[in-house]
RNA sequence: GCGGAAGGCCGGACGGCCGCUUGGGUCCACCCCGAGAGGAAAGUCCGGACUCGCCGAAGCAGCGGUGCCGGGUAACGCCCGGGCAGGGCAACCUGACGGAAAGCGCCACAGAAAUGAAACCGCCCCGGCCUGUCCGGGGUAAGGGUGAAACGGUGGGGUAAGAGCCCACCGGGGGGCUGGCAACAGCCCCCGCAUGGCAAGCCCCACCGGGAGCAAUGCCAAAUAGGGACCUCGCGUGCGCCUGAUCCUUUGCGGGAUAUCGGCACAGGGCGGCUUCGGCCCGAGAGGUCCGGGUUGGCAGCUAGAGCCAUCCGGCAACGGAUGGCGCAGAGGAAUGGUCGUCUGAGGGGGCAACCCCGACAACAGAAUCCGGCUUACAGGCCUUCCGCGCGC
RNA sequence: GCGGGUAUGGUGAAAAGGUAUCACGUCAGAUUCCCAUUCUGUAGUUACGGGUUCGAUUCCCGUUACCCGCU
């Protein structure tokens, strides 16, 4: 988690988009706890952290054996990376982690216009 | 032209923008220049490289594997060539393909009998008297029936009935010669010839193999309490040597003592299942197993390798050799992506047709220490060689 | 990633290479005025595909699914 932290501002991509990863089990199992937000490309799950904790956006992805083979996880996995980079360092909160949980043959295949409409839609509802 | 057989190859191409990992340039940042998934990256079924204070080597025992012969290879359970057997008209394909008179074991049910064979029915002969759908003794493996399998097969002779009892052919066994490195094949001679099947049952023979695995292993940092339990072996010798402590003596140098401490030595002990040799360690402690506690960070290993591509030479081939060229992913909760455009396009739709429209979500699938194989998955396409049938010349 | 194991009615387990067995459960029937108890019956491609064998749940090979260990 710090190295996730720590690492992030030296990472060339982090100065425009100060993403930390999520990388514990603990934090998903937080995340989970938390606020959620169906849709149709993808399962959003949100938490705003406690003062205490590390700062900044971050933001984990799931794609479990039920998404596919390795292909269709790998590739959902980047999808969802993907909109996360395009989307969440403008309409993200710092002090919020995201989680995105990838759906079976969806989450490969949607349109990607849609997938992106689906994170703005996902992210008003667990924000408001 | 139709239907097949074998071998090999490809697995969309190019570009723009925004990103990711990484190498280099740059003092740093910005930025610039490169590189970035597969034939199976898969299954983890074999074989290696590499690592290990799991002691080493040889032998024995044990365990596991392989199994026609020859060759290839670092090695293999892989590959190539050959033999034999089976299948196919053929090209060609398939085969765990050593040993069953070394031994042990098993062969259910059925059947008389399931293996150092055997007489239920039947057939034939002899004897008896109650002359019969009878009883007793013997001969007989041709016939019946059972079974997955019944002790050579078919035909003829022969006989009381039969029988390798005799003969011919086929099959089998033994010996010799020839060809071949060999597996094996061919020919000749001899033997009328009881000697099932299963070794992917134990086993025998030959050959091979120690174990664990890159989450191996090494280093750095941080943290905790270096804590507990159990097991194995040992705790010996002494006028040995040193005189370093110590003691006695001397003003001191020096000399002496060896009870005690220390060092050295020896005996002894430990390190594989056993033995031998070697090595290392201990020498009064050593080694091992388990529990408990802390960490879940970083670096190395980590990508130049039995490497790839051409050409030539040797070899039927697998493959080997020589010369020249190439530089070819290295992540670490794990990069190799997103999107747009142009082209190609199997296929789909429309039309009598020319042609038009749609069309990259058209396969299986994502490196994790690295190589050689095997196996499994795979849309579609291309190339080469060969076989059968049909037609033409 | 590396290594190991398992698969048998709905569930949990047995089974020398020779008819797949046991317990609980399900459903049906009998017993009872009804229920419970009791009794009887019921259903397996032995995970899948090949091979060895006369014959495979068992032996061998491959595939699939699930489980476990190792930092």
């Amino acid at each position: 988690m710090t190295s996730a932290l720590q690492a992030a501002p030296e990472c060339s991509a982090a100065a425009f988009a100060p993403l930390g990863i999520l990388s514990k089990r603990a934090d998903f199992l937080r995340a989970a706890r938390a606020r959620r937000a169906p849709c149709e490309g993808f399962l959003l799950q949100a938490r705003q952290r406690g003062a205490s904790e590390a700062e900044g956006i971050r933001v984990g992805f799931t794609c479990s054996k039920k998404v596919g083979n390795a292909v269709a996880r790998n590739r959902a996995k980047r999808r969802l990376r993907e909109i996360a980079r395009m989307i969440l360092p403008r309409h993200g909160k710092p002090g919020w982690d995201y989680v995105l949980i990838g759906r079976p043959h969806v989450t490969a295949t949607r349109e990607f216009a849609a997938l992106q409409q689906d994170l703005h839609r996902a992210l008003r509802k667990v924000h408001g």
